[in-house]
RNA sequence: GCCGAAGUGGCGGAAUUGGUAGACGCGCUGGAUUCAAAAUCCAGUUCUUGCAAGAGAGUGCGGGUUCGAUUCCCGCCUUCGGUACCA
C-alpha cells in the first residue's frame, strides 16, 4: 500500500479536533510544562516557510514532553494591533479591524495545515476588548505605583503621598526624576496641579515631553525605521524633532534587577550580552563644577573620576537647559547659529557622522573643583541630552572623543595617566599611574578613583554614582490601531484614571486614520468620544509592546473576566519553561516583558521573578532566488547583425548615410542594395511618421523600421524578416509587425555569450525545478511575458541561475508552506524544516531537498505495509534489530533534549535504512518507533498507532525507553594510527586490557609494515577509543 | 569602531568531554527495472595522483600546545547579524 499523506492527515486532524486532544486543563497529576512561541503579528502576506521553523520545533518539544508525562501548555494567539494594518487602511481604505481579522484567519488556516498541537481554546488577540481591558488595567496599576528604593519594589502612590505628608520629599525613598525639595507642610499647601506634577516624577507610568519624528509634508509622525538618511522613506520629505507630551514607563527603575535577573535564566549568552549592553550599567561619579559668575553648579557624570585633574574643558549637550543662561553676549550669535545647525540635523545624522567634529564655545567658564582652574564651557552635538546629566567634564588625555575635540579646537591637553607599565593598554583601559594630579599623583588608577570619590564626597561636591544607558520607554503612539489609554484629563489637565468597573475603554469606530492636521492622533477627530463629562480623553494609543508584554500570562487563564490572570492559574503554570523565537526581539520585547513581570511580582500577582526560564533563538530561513535572462536591445542588434551577414555581406552597423548636414546614423545600412534598417522597440517605432521615411527616400534608401520584438519573435526562424527586407528592396513600403507586441526573448543561463546583452530578472521559484524553468507556467504566471521566446540549451531546457537572498515577495522567492503541505504532506514538511540544519542557525531554503525526507517517509511506511496491506509480524526481533531500535531511541532522546532536531531526522533515516536492509517488519521493534516519531510526524504516527491495534491517541502513549543491554558489544572497532595518521582499523574485545590491545596491535601486519625499520617511541591506547603508535 | 555568531565536499549539514573528518540528505555518475518516462532499487561520489593496490593533501589563512586539533590558545582574513558619539 502506498503512503498517502493527504488522506491520513485529514483523517487524524479531524479526530484530534473532535476529541479535543490538545485541550489542556489548569490542573493535573502530571508535572506542568509551558512551551511558548513568540507572539506573531498577522501580516498581510501570510506565512512563508521561514516562519514555522520555530513553531515546528516548539511543537515537537511539546509533543515530546507530553509523551514524557508532562501536562503541557502550548498556546498561540496574535499580536494584532500594529502599524502595518493602519498604513494599509490609510492606503487602501480597509478598516484595520477587517484586514486584521482576515489576516488572522489566513494565519490560522496555515498553522492548522502544519498540524501544530496548539490549544486553540486559549487563543488571545491583543485587539480583542476582553484582552485589552486587562492591558489597560495593567497600565492603571503602573500609573498608580512608584518604585520604592528602600524595599526595592513597586509600591502604591498612596504610600508615597503618606511619606510626603509626614516628612516631605526628604522622607520619600523612591526612584524619581524630581529636582528640588519640599517639607511636609509645603506639600500640604500645594495645589492639586502642583501635586500631580510632582507625583508624575515618581509614577511608573507618567507623562513627560519627548521628541517625535514629525514629518510636515506627510502630516504624520514617523517611526525610526520609516526614516532613511534623515528624510522620510516615503517621498523623501524632511523630518524634524518635535516635542510632545507623551506617556513613559519608568523602566529604568528596574535596570539593576533586569541586569541581575539575567544570571538566573537560561538564555543564549549572545542574547544576554545584548541585554547587558542595552542596560549599559556604568559606575563612576557625579561631580559639581561651579559656574564662574553664576550661583549655579553644573552636574557632570564621569566613569573616570580619577582623571578630573585632566579635565581642561566642559561640554554641554546642545539641548542642555542652561546653554541659553550661560552664553555670553559676545558668543550669543555663534551659539545661536550652532544650535540652529544642530536643530537641522536629524538624530540619525548626528549619530552617523562621527568623523565630522563640531562645537561652539559658550563664553562661559566653570571651575574645576580640584584644580581650581577656570575651564571653558563648550556646546557640542557629541554630548547627548539623555545620557548622564547632558554635560561632561572633558578629559582630552584619556577619552578619544574629547581628545579629537580638543585637537580640533586647540584646547589644552594635560596628561594625567602614565600607561608605560601597560604597553598593551589603550586609552579606554582603566590602568596606569597617576601624574600631574595633585594628591593622587603616583597612585594606580584603581586607587585614584576611590580616593577622588572620597574627596568629592568629603567636600560635598560630588559622590559615587551608577548610571544606566537604558532609557524610560516611550509608551504613547499618535496612532489609531492600538489600545486606548484609560485616562481622562480634568479641567486642570491632571490625568484621572478611568474607573476599573468602566474598563475596557473600547476603541471607537473610525473611518479616516490619518492624523489630525496639527499632528495629533487620529482619535482627536472624534470630538464626541473625546469630550466627556469626566473630562477629555487621552487620544494617543498604546504601543505594540503593551499587549505583547504580558500575553504569556493570559494564556494561563484566557477567559477570566475578574482578573488579568487568576492566582490559581498562575500558581499552577508559574512561568514559561521554554520560549522559542527570533533573535530580533533580544532587547525590545524580551526586556519589556521582563520588566512588566517584575512589576507583577512586586504586586504579588505572579509567583516568579522572571517570566521565561529558557529561551532558544531560531535562525532565519533565507530564500533561494532564481533568475531568468531577458535579451535586451544590444542582444537584438547582435542577432540582426549576424543574420544580415548570412544574407548579404554588405550591411554595416551604425552606418552614417548621406552627406554634410543631411548625414545621419542608422542602425544598419547596405550601400549595395540601398536598404537602411532602424532597430527600435515597437513603442519607439510607433512614433515614426512619413517624414521619417522621406528622409531616407531623399537619399535613395529604402527604410525598414524593424521592431526589437519582431527580431525576438522570429529568432528561431528569421525568414519573415529576410522576406521583409527583400520586399522593401523591391520598393514595397514595410511596417513593423505590431503582432509581436509584448514579445520577450529569454536566454538560458548556459547559453549566454554576452552578459551585457541580457537583463537578469527574478523568476518565481515555484515554477523552477532543479534550476530548470517550466516555460509554460512562466508564460501563464506573467501576463507581460505571455509571448516569450527562448534560447534553450542543448538539452532543450531553460536553465536559471540562482542566489541566496532574504525571502520576500519582491524577489519571487517566497515559498508558501501550504503548497509544501499540499504536495508532500504536513509530516514531510515538518521533518524537512527540521532537517535543514540546527534550529538556531540561519540557512537557505531549497525545496529540492524535501524529496529526501519524502522518500524516507515512504520507506518508513513500507516497514509496516506491502502492496497487500499490513505486513507486521509477531516474531521475536533479533539482537541486531533490537540494537538498531534502541540505539535510535537513545540518540533521539538525547538530541531532542539538546534541541538538535536535524540530527533526529537523520537518526530516523538511518534506523529505517538499517531495518529495511534486514527486512524487519516485527511489531516488537516497530511499535517503539511509532511513538518515537510521533512528535515529528504526528499524523503518520497516529495512523500506524491505530493500525498496530492501539486505542486512544498516540499523543498520550508512553515514550519508549532504551535498554542499554541491547547496545553492549563484545568487541569494539578501534582506529589504529601511526604518528596520528589513521592506517588501519581493528576489532578488540570490549574488556581487553591496555596491554593486550597494545600487544595485539603491534602484531598486526599493517602495523609491522609501518613500523619496520623505525623505533617505536610510544604506544598510546585509550580504551574504547583508539590506538596511536608513535615512531621515529 | 565596538559587540555577537559563523567559515567543513558541487549544496544543506554531521562529528556529545581533544580520539576513525565528511554521518544523514540533495545533486551528480554508472547500472537494474520499463516499449518509454515517472517512480523504485543497487553501486559509486572530499581533492590530487595511480590501471590498481596504494600514496599524498585536506575542516577560511598563519602560528602554537598535544602522541593526536574541525574541537584548546595566539595573530589575521572573510561573511552574516546587532549596535552606536553612552562620558
Amino acid at each position: 500500500m502506498e503512503y498517502q499523506p493527504r488522506a491520513i492527515e485529514k483523517k487524524w486532524k479531524k479526530y484530534w479536533e473532535d476529541h479535543e486532544i490538545y485541550k489542556v486543563e489548569n490542573q493535573s497529576d502530571r508535572p506542568k510544562y509551558y512551551v511558548l512561541d513568540m507572539f506573531p503579528y498577522p501580516s498581510g502576506s501570510g506565512l512563508h516557510v521561514g516562519h514555522p521553523l520555530g513553531y515546528i520545533a516548539s511543537d515537537i518539544f511539546s509533543r515530546y514532553k507530553r509523551l514524557k508525562g508532562f501536562n503541557v501548555l502550548h498556546p498561540m494567539g496574535y499580536d494584532a494591533f500594529g502599524l502595518p494594518a493602519e498604513q494599509y487602511a490609510v492606503q487602501i481604505g480597509v478598516h484595520p479591524a477587517v484586514s486584521t481579522r482576515d489576516n488572522i484567519s489566513r494565519y490560522r488556516h496555515q498553522l492548522d495545515n502544519i498540524g501544530l498541537s496548539f490549544d486553540w481554546s486559549r487563543e488571545v488577540q491583543t485587539c480583542d476588548p476582553n484582552y485589552y481591558k486587562w492591558t489597560q488595567w495593567i497600565f492603571l496599576q503602573l500609573f498608580g505605583h512608584y518604585y520604592c528604593t528602600a524595599c526595592d519594589k513597586a509600591k502604591p502612590v498612596s504610600d508615597l503621598i503618606a511619606q510626603f505628608e509626614s516628612g516631605g520629599s526628604e522622607k520619600a525613598t523612591a526612584n524619581h526624576t524630581f529636582e528640588g525639595s519640599f517639607t511636609a507642610e509645603e506639600w500640604k499647601n500645594k495645589s492639586n496641579k502642583e501635586k500631580d506634577s510632582i507625583l508624575s516624577h515618581y509614577r511608573l507610568a507618567y507623562r513627560q515631553v519627548q521628541y517625535v519624528n514629525w514629518c510636515e509634508a506627510l502630516g504624520t509622525i514617523l517611526a525610526n525605521d520609516e526614516i532613511k538618511d534623515g528624510v522620510s522613506e516615503r517621498g523623501g520629505f524632511p523630518v524634524e524633532r518635535k516635542p510632545m507630551v507623551q506617556w513613559s514607563l519608568r523602566t529604568t527603575a528596574y535596570a539593576e534587577r533586569l541586569l541581575q535577573g539575567l544570571k538566573d535564566i537560561d538564555f543564549p549568552e549572545a542574547l544576554k550580552i545584548q541585554q547587558r549592553n542595552w542596560i549599559g550599567k556604568s559606575e563612576g561619579a557625579k561631580a559639581y563644577f561651579q559656574l564662574k559668575g553664576f550661583d549655579e553648579k553644573i552636574e557632570v557624570f564621569t566613569t573616570r573620576p580619577d582623571t578630573i585633574f585632566g579635565a581642561t574643558f566642559m561640554v554641554l549637550a546642545p539641548e542642555h537647559d542652561w546653554v541659553d543662561m550661560i552664553t555670553s553676549p559676545e558668543q550669543r550669535k555663534k551659539i545661536d547659529e550652532y544650535l540652529d545647525y544642530v536643530g537641522s540635523r536629524s538624530e540619525l545624522q548626528r549619530m552617523s557622522d562621527v568623523k565630522h567634529i563640531t562645537g561652539e564655545f559658550t563664553g562661559a567658564y566653570a571651575i574645576n573643583p580640584l584644580t581650581g582652574k577656570e575651564i571653558p564651557i563648550w556646546v557640542a552635538e557629541y554630548v547627548l541630552k539623555d545620557y548622564g546629566t547632558g554635560a561632561i567634564m572633558a578629559v582630552p588625555s584619556d577619552d578619544e572623543r574629547d581628545s579629537n575635540f580638543a585637537k580640533h579646537f586647540g584646547l589644552d591637553i594635560i596628561s594625567v595617566v602614565d600607561k608605560s607599565d601597560y604597553p598593551d593598554a589603550d586609552m579606554k583601559d582603566k590602568v596606569g599611574k597617576m601624574i600631574n594630579s595633585g594628591f593622587v599623583t603616583g597612585m594606580e588608577v584603581k586607587d585614584a578613583i576611590k580616593a577622588i570619590i572620597e574627596k568629592l564626597e568629603a567636600d560635598g561636591i560630588g559622590e559615587k554614582q551608577i548610571n544606566y544607558r537604558l532609557r524610560d520607554a516611550n509608551f504613547s503612539r499618535q496612532r489609531y490601531w492600538g489600545e486606548p489609554f484609560p485616562i481622562f484629563f480634568d479641567k486642570d489637565d491632571i490625568p484621572v484614571p478611568v474607573d476599573i468597573e468602566d474598563l475596557p475603554v473600547e476603541l471607537p469606530a473610525l473611518d479616516d486614520f490619518k492624523p489630525t492636521s496639527d499632528g495629533k492622533a487620529p482619535l482627536g477627530k472624534l470630538e464626541s468620544w473625546m469630550n466627556t463629562p469626566q473630562g477629555k480623553r487621552e487620544i494617543d494609543t498604546m504601543p505594540g509592546f503593551a499587549g505583547s508584554s504580558w500575553y504569556f500570562l493570559r494564556y494561563m487563564d484566557p477567559n477570566n473576566d475578574k482578573a488579568f490572570v487568576s492566582k490559581e492559574a498562575v500558581d499552577y503554570w508559574q512561568d514559561v519553561d521554554l520560549y522559542i523565537g527570533g533573535a530580533e526581539h533580544a532587547v525590545g520585547h524580551l526586556l519589556y516583558s521582563r520588566t512588566w513581570h517584575k512589576f507583577f511580582y512586586d504586586l504579588g500577582l505572579v509567583p516568579t521573578k522572571e517570566p521565561f526560564k529558557k529561551l532558544v533563538n531560531q535562525g532565519m530561513i533565507g530564500g533561494r532566488s532564481n533568475f531568468v535572462y531577458r535579451a535586451n536591445e544590444k542582444f537584438a542588434e547582435q542577432v540582426l547583425e549576424e543574420k544580415l551577414r548570412s544574407v548579404s555581406g554588405s550591411f554595416e552597423k551604425n552606418k552614417i548615410i548621406g552627406q554634410g548636414e543631411n548625414a545621419f546614423e542608422v542602425d544598419f545600412a547596405c550601400d549595395e542594395c540601398k536598404v537602411a534598417i532602424e532597430l527600435k522597440t515597437l513603442y519607439n517605432l510607433e512614433r515614426y511618421d512619413d517624414k521619417h521615411h522621406d528622409q531616407f527616400t531623399k537619399l535613395g534608401y529604402t527604410f525598414i523600421p524593424l521592431a526589437i520584438e519582431e527580431v525576438f519573435a522570429h529568432y528561431h526562424d528569421f525568414s519573415p524578416i529576410i522576406e521583409k527586407i527583400r520586399k522593401a528592396n523591391l520598393g514595397e513600403k514595410v511596417q513593423p509587425n505590431v503582432n509581436t507586441k509584448e514579445t520577450a526573448l529569454f536566454v538560458s543561463q548556459d547559453m549566454i555569450k554576452d552578459r551585457s546583452a541580457v537583463t537578469k530578472l527574478h523568476v518565481d521559484v515555484n515554477i523552477v525545478h532543479h534550476d530548470i524553468m517550466d516555460t509554460d507556467a512562466f508564460e501563464k504566471s506573467r501576463t507581460d511575458f505571455r509571448r516569450a521566446v527562448y534560447v534553450l540549451n542543448d538539452q532543450g531546457q531553460y536553465k536559471c541561475s540562482h542566489a541566496f537572498e532574504k525571502m520576500s515577495k519582491s524577489k519571487f522567492n517566497v515559498v508558501n508552506p501550504d503548497i509544501m503541505v499540499d504536495q508532500y504532506g504536513a509530516d514531510c514538511f515538518r521533518m524537512y524544516e527540521m532537517f535543514l540544519g540546527p534550529i538556531e542557525q540561519s540557512k537557505p531554503w531549497n525545496t529540492e531537498g524535501i524529496s529526501g525526507v519524502q522518500s524516507f517517509l515512504k520507506k518508513f511506511y513500507a516497514l509496516f505495509y506491502d502492496e497487500n496491506g499490513l505486513r507486521i509480524t509477531d516474531d521475536e526481533p533479533t539482537k541486531d534489530e533490537y540494537k538498531i531500535v534502541h540505539q535510535c531511541i537513545k540518540n533521539i532522546n538525547k538530541d531532542i533534549e539538546r534541541f538538535s532536531f536535524n540530527t533526529c531526522v537523520s537518526e530516523f533515516m538511518k534506523c529505517t535504512n538499517e531495518l529495511r536492509k534486514l527486512k524487519c517488519h516485527k511489531k516488537a521493534v516497530l511499535k517503539e518507533l511509532v511513538v518515537l516519531i510521533a512528535p515529528f510526524a504526528p499524523h503518520l504516527a497516529e495512523e500506524l498507532w491505530h493500525e498496530l491495534g492501539n486505542e486512544g491517541t498516540v499523543n498520550l502513549a508512553a515514550y519508549p525507553q532504551h535498554d542499554e543491554s541491547y547496545l553492549t558489544e563484545s568487541t569494539i572497532t578501534y582506529p589504529i594510527s601511526i604518528n596520528g595518521k589513521k592506517r588501519a582499523i581493528h576489532d578488540f574485545a570490549v574488556d581487553a586490557s591496555k596491554e593486550d590491545i597494545e600487544k595485539e596491535a603491534m602484531a598486526l601486519e599493517i602495523v609491522q609494515k609501518w613500523t619496520e625499520g623505525k623505533t617505536v617511541r610510544k604506544v598510546i591506547v585509550v580504551p574504547k577509543r583508539m590506538v596511536n603508535i608513535v615512531v621515529g
